[in-house]
DNA sequence: TTTCTTGCCGAAACCGGTTTCGTAAAACAA
DNA sequence: TTGTTTTACGAAACCGGTTTCGGCAAGAAA
């Protein structure tokens, strides 16, 4: 008259546990734990004897129950800077899967989180520590003095970086190359005859402002270019702020005939510039962006730019991460 | 001799755990747990006297190590859709951190996966609820027919649908009345005189897509105009698309005076549409969109549109699942 | 008073793992 | 053959919680 585990399929189909695979090879749950951790003193016979039982029952520890002994969850963290009202934004969602993607494909998962201001990012990351939520994290926007590296640094917490850390900082990062565009973009514009030309930065405060500004004045020079500070204005970000920053560089007393933004969303604010003082793109001034969003694709005419494939970006990081951490 | 708690500052700065809470307190664990918990069989005094405590040593217990017991690691789970191309992409970012600001301020936290098709996407649901890595799920983007929704009401799991499900399903969600705006949006129009007034639907899998068209069509009955089949198209969600389809609306017999978008990228392509008709907005065609995406604002005349807090949305989503949770 | 409840807490088992320790058998040395 | 290492595994403690069970003391009923 027994019943046999009555609410079997309840939630999630009823797990396998160790004790499952201990008492389907007849060994204690030491030993499989043991094996299935490749400790060398679990006989390699027995190891693989575990190892094919853990595959055909579909076993899978239970990273929390693991996590209570080993502090380790197996999941990597990202906290979202929402005060952020960069123009960035929608490259968020991109990164994101990319490195959801990246996580899961080394069994790995992420845990995002939320902050408004960087001392509440701080305290996120302690709380997410604290609690174990996450083994290591992602750092989206990597700036110049950057709070988070100093916290996590101290904290001997593994994490990486998405943009580079200048200089000695010692701390791992992924990046895409945005100074070498930059440079190419100098290199095109000179080919094509344009000798002032401007260039429109991005915030200071990111170290991707820097790399880009270096490029682009290392793309000068092997263009045997001058730079002229008249020509340069930094903290763009935004259309507004770009249409700003064009009316500016359009009236110095030696106009550029071509600008490079370090983001397209400050391109799209030269195209609003140049249609309020009737210039028109491509004939009387060129624009080359940077990122690659949709929005380019729309205006008349299409904005040149360098698409970035922040997805597999984001991929790449949650790997790298990942191996850091083990 | 002794060395006390050498490596205390090694990662998070030392948890306190519940012995420490009982050693305090001078009681047992159990005891500990069960005030905590709201047990009626511990004194009302003493679950006063724990919690006080618990509050002066900031004492969190650990969530995987009650989900062990209990099941339940307080966190909600969001799967993403990669190859849903939708147009909708810029709208995720708002949306997760509005999903995990309202997470967190229930105390749960939000863990992201990703998912390349719809089968693997329940893969997910499943490999994510096997190992106990959420609680429950929010669902965005509700479709008409959602499997999601079918395997885990099968499953038992609690979640939450973004955007409705339609009638009887019996399942919980929170959505933006969409259907209201296409209303106005019609009311409006005809306020001004347009008779001949047309209506570009988004993608029809989606439970969106049939609430908008009921919307316009509400909005034509009450300004006492025809629907004309052949003033309406549906499933597009891109700029191409929109320009397709206004070019078939355009097409008509009697052309329409006024378009109006469930999506804004569609609205988008009506303006291309336009352009390369010879047509301006506003004069010879009006247009009204629906999201409230940046790039509307950077077109010309600016696009009429319908602006929607998708990060309140979301936090009100987490918030709403997190108490069917519980 | 004695007995029966009831209130309140401690003891101990348990959850699903990991890790330390001990030990029988096998392998090697003498 | 005997003594000594290894090898390879089992037993048990542990991690940080939850939950069941049992029992002592105080109050109520007899």
């Amino acid at each position: 008259m027994t019943q046999a585990k009555p609410f079997l399929h309840d939630r999630a189909t009823m797990r396998v546990t160790i004790n499952d695979m201990a008492e389907a090879l007849g060994l204690t749950k030491s030993t499989v734990s043991r094996a299935l951790n490749g400790y060398s003193d679990i006989a390699e016979a027995t190891q693989l004897r575990v190892k094919r039982m853990a595959e055909t029952l579909n076993y899978q520890p239970l990273s929390h129950a693991q996590a209570i002994k080993t502090g380790r969850t197996r999941s990597i963290g990202l906290v979202l800077q929402l005060s952020d009202h960069d123009a960035h934004r929608p490259f968020l969602a991109e990164f994101l899967a990319g490195v959801s993607r990246g996580a899961s494909a080394e069994g790995y998962t992420l845990t995002v989180a939320s902050a408004d201001d960087e001392d509440h990012m701080i305290a996120t990351f302690q709380e997410l520590l604290r609690d174990r939520k996450a083994d290591g994290f992602v750092l989206p926007r990597a700036m110049v003095r950057d709070k988070r590296v100093a916290m996590l640094r101290d904290a001997n917490v593994p994490f990486i970086l998405f943009g580079r850390q200048d200089a000695d900082h010692g701390c791992c990062w992924h990046d895409v190359r945005g100074e070498d565009a930059m440079r190419d973009a100098v290199l095109h514009l000179a080919n094509l005859g344009h000798e002032r030309i401007g260039f429109i930065n991005g915030g200071t405060i990111y170290s991707y402002a820097g790399l880009r500004r270096v490029g682009f004045e290392a793309g000068m020079a092997a263009a045997n270019l001058r730079v002229d500070p008249d020509l340069i204005d930094e903290n763009v970000v935004t259309v507004e702020q770009g249409a700003k920053a064009a009316g500016k560089l359009m009236n110095a007393s030696d106009r550029p005939t071509a600008i490079i933004c370090a983001v397209d969303h400050a391109a799209l604010g030269v195209y609003r510039a140049a249609a309020s003082l009737g210039l028109e793109i491509g004939v009387d001034l060129s624009v080359i962006g940077y990122d690659g969003i949709l929005e380019g694709a729309h205006v008349q005419p299409q904005l040149s730019t360098f698409a970035v494939d922040t997805q597999a970006s984001g991929s790449r990081l949650a790997s790298l991460l990942v191996r850091r951490i083990r």
